[in-house]
DNA sequence: CCAAAAGTGTTATGCTTACACCCATGC
DNA sequence: GCATGGGTGTAAGCATAACACTTTTGG
């Protein structure tokens, strides 16, 4: 209380001791037909050995986002990326030393950024690796709720933003797409609804439909990959949004 | 980062300050046909004598949930509201004294509740009072910002949760439903569509029909009130949870 | 019988779901 | 011509949106 007291104020931060705040950050790639998480092995006690989402504490001057970017950056060296605000979770217990609030986010790395990017052992972990989030190891502290947790906003928000554009190439077939969809949401899609839904329309002449609800673009060039029908590439209109 | 070595922690944590945190709570209330917020006028400097969302430190062991409702209940004595949590605010310069991140929360507390109920003046604020979200004054700090957020996701939420139960009476009548949502949407609404979606349905017997999906309950009274046709009385077949 | 709010139905449009076969290509 | 993934249409059911008059009550 009495946050509006200055003096009051300089009493408590005085008085009271102040909890720490780390940001973790739920790092999200498609890789291998599969949806994976990057995590980190712990080197140390609590939890020594236990895998955990990476994360660490916020610099006094340093923005809640730009400290998850910062964490992203160190364990995956990749910048510019999708970032959201989860969740704060705060039980006092939640870390047996001390009291550790903590802001998490979810990134969304596609498999073009992270080609060629080697992922970095940091100084606090054993090891870092991808996980598929359909068979996850036991977790440290309470990130597995955290998981839990990112994947369903990450569900919710498939169908009612371009979220899914972060995931994806600059250029894909609407087989790709439909994919990356069954992927995150762990079950098949009917194939003529989801084009149904997806595909750009166009007017009789072909022109492009005004009121095109579509979210896609068709860029007229076709992908080749082995002995069969050529798949018609599209691009997102709009890349999404930080919220 | 470090958080995952005890060794680098303790550094960290004796070497840097760490910021405050605070919990700031949204309180919503359907009042003369308004939608109302309650507003804390700032006893101090910064921002003194602007009106600010009511807010505090979170004790160094209290959860932020249990912070969140201890604000509540200071300014307004009411326990067992709704309380959600919004989003957490961090960037290093929104308070002007020193860091302080804070995570906020909205609850919604209804006209049955309050009635009867005192606000309290409390030692940090010159004066305690309802504001319509539809006429704010000018806000302390980045308060502006997070009543906007608030609304946002309290309309968001409007149609696919039954959040609106925790602002309305135990029962009510069809007329009144749809006023709620009105005075939250801040935009007319079609009585018959509303109907359609709101009321529950039947079986020719009249029977209650098994598939409903109506959230609502017939009580069977009826309410009298002025010289006109009285109306059915519904409740809520659940109050919604805390996410 | 008047004032006031409660209550009520239909049509058009568009989204959702379920479902099975033909097409284009390289070899 | 065959193997492989790309590509297509239709019908039923359901939600949405627009729109105006009748019913019930107390005074």
């Amino acid at each position: 209380m009495t946050k509006e007291n200055p003096q009051a104020e300089k009493h408590d931060l005085s008085r009271y001791p102040r909890p720490s705040v780390t940001v973790d950050v739920v790092i999200f790639t498609i890789m291998a037909d599969d949806l994976r998480v990057l995590l980190v092995q712990r080197k140390a006690e609590p939890f020594r050995g236990v895998w955990a989402i990476p994360g660490g504490f916020v610099h006094i001057d340093e923005d809640l986002l730009a400290a998850a970017r910062r964490e992203l950056e160190e364990e995956t060296g990749l910048r510019g990326v999708y970032l959201e605000q989860l969740y704060t979770f705060g039980e006092p217990d939640r870390d047996p030393r001390s009291r550790v609030i903590t802001v998490t986010y979810f990134a969304l790395v596609s498999t073009d950024l992270l080609r060629g990017q080697q992922l970095r052992a940091t100084t606090d972990a054993q090891a870092v690796q991808w996980f598929s989030m359909y068979d996850l190891p036991d977790l440290a502290f309470d990130h597995a709720r955290i998981l839990d947790y990112a994947l369903t906003r990450l569900r919710g928000k498939l169908d009612y933003t371009n979220i899914v554009s972060e995931l994806l190439p600059e250029e894909f077939s609407l087989s790709e797409l439909q994919r990356y969809h069954e992927i995150i949401l762990h079950r098949p899609l009917d194939k003529r609804n989801f084009r149904k839904k997806m595909e750009p329309r166009y007017a009789r002449d072909g022109s492009p439909l005004a009121n095109d609800p579509s979210p896609l673009l068709e860029t007229g060039k076709k992908r080749m990959i082995g002995t069969h029908r050529p798949a018609r590439l599209f691009r997102y209109k709009d890349k999404s949004r930080v919220d």
